[in-house]
RNA sequence: GGGCCCGUAGCUCAGCGGCAGAGCAGGGGACUUUUAAUCCUCGUGUCGUGGGUUCGAAUCCCACCGGGCCCUCCA
């Protein structure tokens, strides 16, 4: 399977114009970002493959609000209903609407996944310039066509006095509770229906007036339609929430044949984030709350898990206990190093390349460079960081050999806080490691005779105050040695005395870390068997 | 009721007409000082089930079973 995108890319002709657009309703899982990252590895693949291109994202910025979850006690009964656009901001931080607050905290989360469209555009403004004007004359002119095409597309039938339109009621302000019942070439009948819909009520106003210049928007499957004439859209994906047969994009796709008389552009239908098997939820118990997902997994990392599946393949992720947040770090890691021109073990999956290059929040990175940087392991990183008093920096320098430029003090920083984050939250027992403090653990009942004497002799030989983990590591191996263990089988003996399991960092430095006190009366208190509190 | 995705090694998945593969986990080994590092080594698994097409099917077609999701108001 080669690299779905640069495939789309290797088939279009001509300039590009790459869209979507979104409610600005408050909402953004990380699961509705798989859109988002779809859309711009696209562009990015058109652009590498010569093609010009632009990359446009809108803002529904007239969509009527239906979640009440989302206001403000006192603003439900007001504001459910009117335009997004039309509603103050709830949070007091300057923004000029509801819309725009919440549009901005999209539009900042797609500039830290490195997705920048070439223009994002508000249909707020263009009902308002008269740009739709056109076609919701054009709408209306063939209610009967569109009425049918409802019927035959997605077997919902309207009323025959319905026609394809939402007015603002010119009394109350809503959107969403209006029905227009009538056209004369001007001006509209619109009815304010207290009953229209559940999630709302109108005040019961009715009229007529003129459609133009923002007083109306058109519903959403026809400003879609219409989105795609007024900007030349030729290629935009879309979520199989609208993918679904008889669904928002099959009536959109025929409303532009048979109305606005345009090929729809072509479409890339994608399938949802599943955690744990299950759709993203931040109510459920179960699962995961998404938002603490995008606090411990970067940036590339994340569009690394969009990307590399093709769109229409669901994504099953599951950090919750699981190694998975650390086998995403790997795979980014080896895709680097495959790109880097070194020898990885393993097969490399087709267009691992453009895999990687995709996967770069800066799409003009000078992907070689990228490639080449010294990345610590994740899993190593996310083990140093719980051992106290460990210099990580000098560590990992003396890892790559040499000090670490400033792009990798960077990436440094960022995958210790994501350790940091992935350890209080989702990692497994087995990743976390604590020095058991209050007593012998039980688990060194299973030292043998020899590694008891072996843990008394080093009781014995501790290195003076101030040793360093050299000098303890040095101990432990003359300690073994005297006693003829193996060192493996001191390691394990201290390791069980300490923390009470089989495995664990390196043992000098973990010594050396902890008050020499303390360590001796470990020492004797393991080697003697005894598990009252040392 | 309609639609989509998935079902291949313990886990995550690749392969999508030509001898069943990777990563991780796991087993074994090496290493007198990086001991959760590094290196070497180990993979027969009803490719969900049953039919069909084919010289040849994990791969294409049909049916079925299981898991998950979406739509059937609006967006």
């Amino acid at each position: 399977m080669a690299e779905w995108a640069d495939e789309l890319a290797a088939r279009v002709t001509g300039p590009q114009v790459v869209n979507d657009s979104k409610t600005p309703s408050g909402t953004v899982h990380v699961g509705s970002l798989r859109g988002p990252v779809i859309l711009d590895v696209i562009c990015r693949a058109l652009r590498a493959a010569g093609h010009e291109t632009t990359f446009l994202y809108g803002v529904d910025d007239l969509d009527p609000m239906d979640a009440q979850a989302l206001l403000t006690p006192d603003a439900v009964e007001r504001s459910m209903g009117m335009p997004l656009a039309h509603i103050p901001d709830q949070a007091d931080d300057g923004h000029a609407s509801y819309a725009r607050h919440h549009a901005q905290t999209f539009i900042d989360t797609f500039a830290h996944l490195g997705i920048q469209p070439d223009r994002y555009y508000w249909m707020s403004d263009h009902y308002a310039a008269g740009d739709m004007d056109p076609y919701i004359r054009r709408a209306l002119d063939r209610a009967a066509t569109v009425r049918e095409i409802y019927r035959r597309v997605a077997n919902v039938n309207h009323p025959e006095a319905w026609h394809p339109l939402g007015v603002i009621c010119e009394s109350c302000g809503r959107i969403g509770t209006t029905i227009v019942t009538g056209w004369d070439g001007e001006r509209v009948h619109y009815e304010c229906r207290p009953d229209l819909v559940t999630w709302a009520r109108g005040c019961g106003h009715a009229g007529w007036v003129s459609p133009f210049g923002g007083r109306a928007k058109l519903p959403w499957n026809l400003e879609w339609a219409a989105q795609w004439s007024l900007f030349g859209v030729t290629i935009e994906p879309c979520g199989k929430d609208l993918a679904t047969a008889g669904g928002s994009r099959d009536r959109a796709d025929a409303i532009s044949r048979e109305v606005y008389e345009r090929e729809p552009p072509i479409r890339v239908d994608y399938e949802f984030l599943n955690v744990g098997g299950r759709k993203m939820s931040t109510s459920k118990g179960h699962g995961t709350p998404a938002h603490k997902i995008v606090e411990i997994v970067p940036s590339e990392q994340l569009r690394l898990l969009f990307l590399r599946p093709r769109p229409n393949h669901a994504i099953e992720f599951d950090p919750d206990g699981s190694d998975a947040i650390p086998r995403l770090f790997d795979e980014f890691d080896r895709l680097a190093a495959a790109s880097a021109g070194k020898s990885v073990r393993g097969e490399l999956p087709p267009g691992y390349r453009s895999i990687f290059r995709y996967s770069l929040l800066d799409p003009a990175a000078d992907v070689e460079a990228e490639a080449a940087r010294f990345r610590p392991a994740f899993s190593h990183l996310a083990l140093l960081v719980q051992i106290p008093g460990v210099d990580i920096e000098a560590h990992v320098a003396a890892e790559k050999g040499s000090s670490l430029d400033v792009a990798e003090e960077a990436i440094l920083a960022e995958r210790l806080a994501a350790a940091r984050a992935w350890l209080e939250t989702y990692a497994p027992a087995t990743a976390r490691m604590e020095v058991r403090r209050d007593a012998v653990p039980p688990e060194a009942a299973a030292l043998t005779a020899t590694q008891r004497a072996f843990l008394a002799h080093l009781a014995e030989e501790v290195p003076g105050a101030d040793a360093a983990g050299e000098a303890w590591q040095a101990a432990i191996f003359a300690a073994a040695a005297a006693g003829g263990l193996p060192a493996g089988e001191a390691f394990r003996a201290l390791y069980l005395a300490f923390l009470g399991r089989s495995s664990g960092p390196r043992a000098g430095w973990l010594l050396a870390s902890l008050e020499r006190g303390f360590v001796v009366e470990r020492l004797r208190g393991a080697a003697s068997g005894a598990t009252i509190p040392a």
